[in-house]
DNA sequence: ATAGGGTTAG
């Protein structure tokens, strides 16, 4: 269902309803091209109704309706908000409607000078070091009066919130002075430390019940605190009733509320509360773009982040730290690595030193880009200035070297990790090992890490528990496999969907004793799966539909990640056990179920076959259901392309390392006439002839194996 | 220090 604005408004938008309200059809290809075209549409007038009841106070529903209504119609039918805009709008006597306020909140002014300053600090650290049973009895020590400064003074230095509302109270109970609104904000501002949005929200309403007034900072500690709860729709709620009293955001509030929708991933309420904030006049600062580099980067979409680098130039606004920080993230996260890196030497070259997140980020980006290059003389960059380095930059450094395959240079850091007093490896620090020596088929290593781990009273995880069992399943040590699961277990491990991925992968190479005893590991993680594997290759009769269903019904409730994985596990399963019809089956259900998007590709010159994605098995599956196709439309002289390619990737990624040669095999023993092209390794060709000829003399073979539907 | 908004790990 599309997100419809109103309901993300909620309650506040019904008595504003007209018949021009349209669920939301913004597409992330339609807002590009809308909000990239340099010229802006003018902001359209509020709808006329909204104008009368509350000319200075729209609702927030009602202010975003006729941007959304614009950007998004289909056809170009605006004449109900065009017939009558120009009295209203172009009007020089009328303000423009607005969303925000451009003026921030006044701050009171900074407390002047207070001898007695000393002693209410002493008295406040007194506060925080006591124990919270004697905090009322500590409270009656206080070295001088109560004043409306001295009792701000001590309320801002409490670090629990529970002595804040401990103290706030006692406050209170004095009844020496009238507790205004700042009273309250900082006590929010102390239970939002604490995630406490409940308390806040009674404070709210203690507000509202004494008559007092809740302003800009009031109206964002409430929203911020809802937000860090992941309590959105109450932080919707707020920003709502704001609007309803009357208050206008400042760009703090507006910008927080940005958050809470980017948060949602309600790109274009965003967008569209960004379009009307720009509107009105607002010029955004660094966080508001942080705001939407860090929502674009999570979409991974990567010409909403040009959009951002375009309005930051257009508006003349230099990213700082932050700013570049989410940039560069995004960047990684909309998969262009280069531009990152381009990105970070803009940013190096204006002056800013990177921190532990920026090199976090861009170290991330270059392990999983494969650059190892730029990895390492990025690594040696951070030694020769100095960078800031934390540990989470060290775990970082340590998967790229997984990735990389940097065993030497891992196992330097991993020492030095060990060596230091402050950064010793934790359990992502040991995943990050377990994967090095995993993926390259170091059983020993890996199990002497796995002892260690239990010596040191490190806790394997799921993910390091999974690279260990894969490396214990290529060398058949199953026994060693099936303690490891075991202890996993007992030791608290939660197996996910990429753990019963791996360990199905080892039953599909795994026969009799061996595969029986995997099955019973995987039985404890995931049941149903095992009742299907036994489905598939233990009754013969079970017929197609009956396949179809518990596989549709597998899928779903398994994590999109390891869907594929599934499906190429099961098809080798089937193959390895002779069930070869099954596996052209679960092949053909795995493609209507879109796990192999562009498994063929066809332009009138060449038809592709594309198995970079796909195991051993599901890869000679395709092919021969690709031969079997190929031989029906040759018997019925339908027209062909010269070439046919096979693409099986050269091997780069550690996982998919031999399926080039897997395939070179079993195009050899159907003596099918596909070459490995010289040029690319991973590519396998054959003209049009060639396979003409092969299919005629073969053509009984090959109809035999294929899938008949 | 002195009431409010944004960024790091499969």
């Amino acid at each position: 269902m599309a997100t419809n604005l109103s309901t993300a408004l909620g309650p506040y938008h019904h008595h504003s309803d007209t018949n021009h309200r349209r669920p939301f059809h913004f597409t992330k290809k339609r807002f590009t091209i809308s909000c990239n075209s340099s010229k802006r549409a003018p902001p359209p007038p509020p709808p006329s109704s909204a104008v009368a009841q509350e000319s200075k106070n729209p609702s927030l529903a009602d202010q975003l309706k006729p941007l959304s209504t614009t950007i998004l119609s289909d056809q170009p039918n605006e004449t109900h908000l065009l017939s009558k805009p120009k009295s209203t709008w172009v009007n020089p006597t009328k303000p423009k409607p607005s969303v925000l306020s451009l003026q921030r909140h006044k701050r009171a002014s900074p407390y002047s000078y207070n001898p007695q300053i000393k002693d209410l600090r002493q008295f406040a650290k007194k506060l925080n070091d006591c124990e919270e049973s004697d905090f009322v009895a500590v409270i009656e020590g206080i070295p001088h009066p109560p004043t409306r400064e001295n009792a701000l003074l001590v309320l801002n230095s409490l670090k629990s919130w529970q002595k804040t509302i401990l103290f706030f109270n006692w406050v209170k109970a004095q009844n020496v002075f009238p507790l205004e609104t700042i009273f309250y904000n900082v006590t929010m501002k102390s239970l939002r430390f604490g995630r406490q949005f409940q308390h806040i929200e009674d404070l709210a309403f203690e507000m509202i019940e004494k008559g007092l007034e809740l302003d800009n900072i009031t109206y964002s500690t409430i929203i911020t605190c809802a937000k860090r709860c992941n309590l959105f729709d109450k932080a919707v709620e707020w920003f709502e009733r704001m609007y309803k009293t009357g208050l206008m955001p400042d760009e703090v509030t507006y910008s927080a509320v940005l958050d809470v929708y980017a948060k949602l991933g309600k790109v274009e309420e965003v967008m569209s509360l960004y379009e009307r904030g720009r509107a009105s006049g607002w010029k955004p600062d660094p966080i508001a773009f942080a705001v939407l580099a860090k929502m674009f980067g999570e979409a991974g979409d990567f010409d909403g982040i040009r959009y951002v680098l375009q309005e930051m130039k257009s508006i003349g606004i230099q990213p700082n730290l932050v700013v570049y920080n989410t940039l560069l993230e995004a960047m990684g996260k909309a998969g262009k690595p280069g531009l990152a890196r381009s990105l970070f030497e803009e940013m190096v070259d204006s002056g800013i030193v990177p921190n532990e997140k920026t090199l976090t980020a861009l170290i991330k980006i270059y392990g999983r880009a494969r650059w190892a290059r730029d990895a390492l003389d990025l690594w040696e960059r951070m030694r020769v200035n100095g960078w800031p380095v934390d540990f989470i930059l060290y775990n970082t450094l340590l998967s790229m070297c997984a990735d990389l395959g940097l065993v030497e240079e891992a196992e330097r850091l991993f020492e030095d990790m060990k060596g230091s007093e402050k950064r010793k490896p934790d359990s992502w620090s040991y995943t990050a090992m377990l994967n090095i020596y995993g993926s390259g088929g170091n059983v020993e290593k890996a199990m002497a890490l796995f002892k260690e781990m239990s010596k040191t009273g490190v806790d394997l995880n799921v993910m390091g528990c999974t690279c260990l069992i894969q490396c214990l399943g290529r060398a058949k040590k199953i026994d060693d496999l099936v303690r490891v699961f075991e202890t996993s277990i007992n030791g608290g491990v939660k197996p996910d969907d990429r753990l019963c991925g791996c360990l199905l992968s080892v039953v599909s190479y795994c026969e009799g004793e061996d595969a029986d005893k995997v099955l019973s590991c995987l039985e404890q993680a995931n049941p149903k799966l095992v009742e299907f594997v036994k489905l598939l290759c233990g009754d013969e009769s079970a017929n197609f539909d009956v396949v179809k269903e518990e596989f549709k019904r597998i899928l779903s409730s398994t994590a999109v990640e390891a869907r594929r994985p599934f499906c190429n596990c099961l098809i080798d399963i089937c193959r390895n056990r002779n069930f070869h019809e099954r596996a052209h089956e679960l092949l053909y259900l795995g493609t209507i179920y879109g796990l192999y998007p562009g498994l063929h590709t066809k332009t009138d010159e060449e038809w592709r076959l594309n198995v970079r994605s796909l195991s051993v098995g599901a890869a000679h599956t395709a092919f021969e259901e690709w031969m079997g196709t190929l031989a029906k439309i040759v018997q019925r002289q339908e027209t062909l392309p010269a070439l046919f390619s096979a693409n099986t990737g050269a091997g780069t990624h550690k996982f998919s390392q031999g399926l080039g040669n897997a395939f070179a095999s079993h195009v050899e023993k159907l003596a099918v006439p596909f070459r490995e092209s010289e040029g690319k390794s991973g590519f396998f060709v054959a003209t049009r002839e060639d396979l003409v000829s092969w299919v005629q003399s073969k053509a009984p073979l090959v109809m035999t194996t294929a899938c008949t539907n």
